[in-house]
RNA sequence: GGCGGCAUAGCCAAGUGGUAAGGCGACGGAUUGCAAAUCCGUUAUCCCCGGUUCAAGUCCGGGUGCCGCCUCCA
């Protein structure tokens, strides 16, 4: 079975074909920074690295790029309409500047918690005002944009495609418009490429005016095409972006360069809480911060928003992410009785024994994650394993193989704990007194250094072979 | 008003028309010095109403509810 993807362009499940037979050049959408990202919009980033880590699993070398938008959007679109990071600047009594350097700083921090592997590039929209101006330049030239004061506008009747990727008709559109239309447009559903206003901080001097910024839609555009050529195989978003986002970006750079921009447009659904939307009204937009302040770590967050369908709505609960702790807990728990297993500490007596369900399980996590990253149909796979080792249905050539297997497996999920730990000496002494106490049936001194290393995070299990620990979540 | 998505056990969540994966939790039993872990067992008329079919969670029609977009929220 080879990967296949749903594509937002045609509303299908396609075969993946990467232009370029082994690479894959894939554009996320990545975030304005004017704010502290939340559990959110790490779905929409842990999806991205999802994919990008299913594709290296494949063997194909991805070519990933990932926008920090630093040039405020304007809040609304009226003339006196106020950019979000300059609002978020008075709030802070900062300059946009250092709110947009200062959030994408614990952007970066975030993702680094949150195990997500490094774009090839995160280009900044302040950073590419001149490859913008050139697509605006080439639309104008081309009859696609017009200029009327200091703004320019892309004029969606000479881009007959515009609505493709939405669905959503220029007439109902215009039907629907609850905004008050600027009378400099030749039509409402024209969008600005550039935009021309003295109040704004963050600007510009091009032939258009001295206090310039750019249209929103254009940075990925221009820097899409900077750092990964006119056509993408793979571009990504959350599904709001689908429009009006994407649907104009595709408008300007199929205009601008005559080409097919992506091929595929996979977009993540939004993350609801409480079964009901995330706002901030509600107070629910949680943070790392937040999640760690419940006891919960990076590690295990990024379990609880990846093991869903990116698909489907994904309910974030407090319940929900304790769920998802325990779950994870026993993932860490299949890799240590698995390396018991192969170093023949207990398991099946036959080293072979057990190979065809390492092979089944890995089946099962294939299967699933080349049906469009479904990894809540490839989980089973690794818990089938854990069950298999239990049972005592393994042996240890197979639990070797099945720990290479796992190693892989994680280079695609990044939450199981793989590597091996070594407790600090005086853990393993106290673990020796402990025993030393039991065997003196002095139970009363064993269970008070049991629960000193329970409050250290050390769990103590007796088995029939002896004493194991593992470390509490 | 227009466009799109979703609805499966207490909770999370798969499901390719052929008789409901997996996880978390709960309950009963075994095991244990007590626990933990583990083992055995129990825990779903698939939102509602019609229809197509030998057969529907899956297809069709109509409801209801939730989510997103309709000019700058992932």
């Amino acid at each position: 079975m080879s990967f296949s993807v749903f594509n937002s362009m045609t509303r299908s499940v396609e075969p993946f074909v990467p232009l370029e037979p082994g690479v894959v050049r894939m554009y996320n959408c990545g975030p304005t920074v004017y704010n502290r990202p939340h559990v959110g919009n790490y779905r929409a980033f842990l999806f991205a690295d999802t994919l990008r880590r299913w594709l290296e699993y494949l063997g194909l070398r991805v070519e990933q790029v990932m926008n920090i938008t630093d040039v405020g959007h304007l809040t609304d679109d009226a003339d006196e309409g106020e950019d979000k990071l300059e609002k978020q600047a008075r709030r802070e009594k900062l300059d946009p500047w250092q709110i947009s350097r200062k959030v994408t700083e614990q952007f970066f921090a975030d993702l680094a918690a949150l195990g997500v592997r490094q774009a090839k590039a995160y280009p900044k929209a302040s950073e590419h005002i001149p490859e913008m101006l050139e697509i605006i330049e080439g639309l104008l030239a081309k009859g696609h944009a017009y200029a009327v004061g200091g703004n320019v506008y892309f004029d969606v009747k000479s881009f007959p495609r515009y609505g493709r990727l939405s669905g959503n008709r220029v007439e109902e559109l215009e039907a629907g418009a609850r905004i008050a239309v600027r009378e400099d447009k030749r039509n409402p559903e024209d969008f600005a490429l550039w935009k021309s206003d003295p109040a704004h901080l963050m600007k510009w001097a091009t032939r258009f005016g001295p206090d310039g910024f750019p249209g929103w839609h254009i940075e990925c555009s221009a820097m899409s095409r900077k750092h990964l050529g006119e056509r993408l195989d793979i571009h990504t978003g959350g599904e709001d972006n689908i429009f009006p986002h994407h649907e104009c970006e595709i408008a300007q750079s199929e205009s601008f360069s005559g080409k097919p921009f992506a091929t595929y447009w996979m977009h993540s659904k939004f993350l609801q809480v409480d079964g009901g939307k995330m706002s901030k009204s509600l107070g629910n937009t949680y943070t790392l911060d937040d999640v760690a302040a419940k006891g919960f770590n990076a590690r295990q967050l990024r379990f609880a928003l990846i093991r869903g369908h990116y698909r489907a709505p994904l309910n974030f609960t407090w319940e929900s992410m304790k769920d998802a702790a325990s779950s994870l807990e026993n993932l860490d728990d299949l890799v240590v009785r698995l390396r018991r297993v192969a170093k023949g500490q207990e398991g099946a007596g036959q080293p072979q024994a057990g190979l065809e369900l390492v092979q089944a399980a890995r089946k099962t996590f294939e299967d699933g994650m080349n049906d469009d990253l479904n990894v809540s149909r490839a989980l089973p796979g690794l818990m089938a394993l854990r069950a298999a080792a239990l049972e005592g249905r393994l042996g240890s050539a197979a639990a070797l193989d099945a720990l290479e297997f796992v190693r892989r497996a994680n280079e695609v999920l990044g939450v199981i704990q793989v590597d091996e730990e070594l407790l600090p000496a005086a853990i393993e002494a106290l673990i020796a007194a402990r025993q030393a106490a039991r065997k003196a049936k002095d139970f009363k001194e064993s269970d008070r250094i049991r629960d000193e290393l329970l409050a250290k995070g050390i769990v103590l299990e007796d088995t029939p072979k002896g004493v194991v620990w593992r470390r509490k979540a």
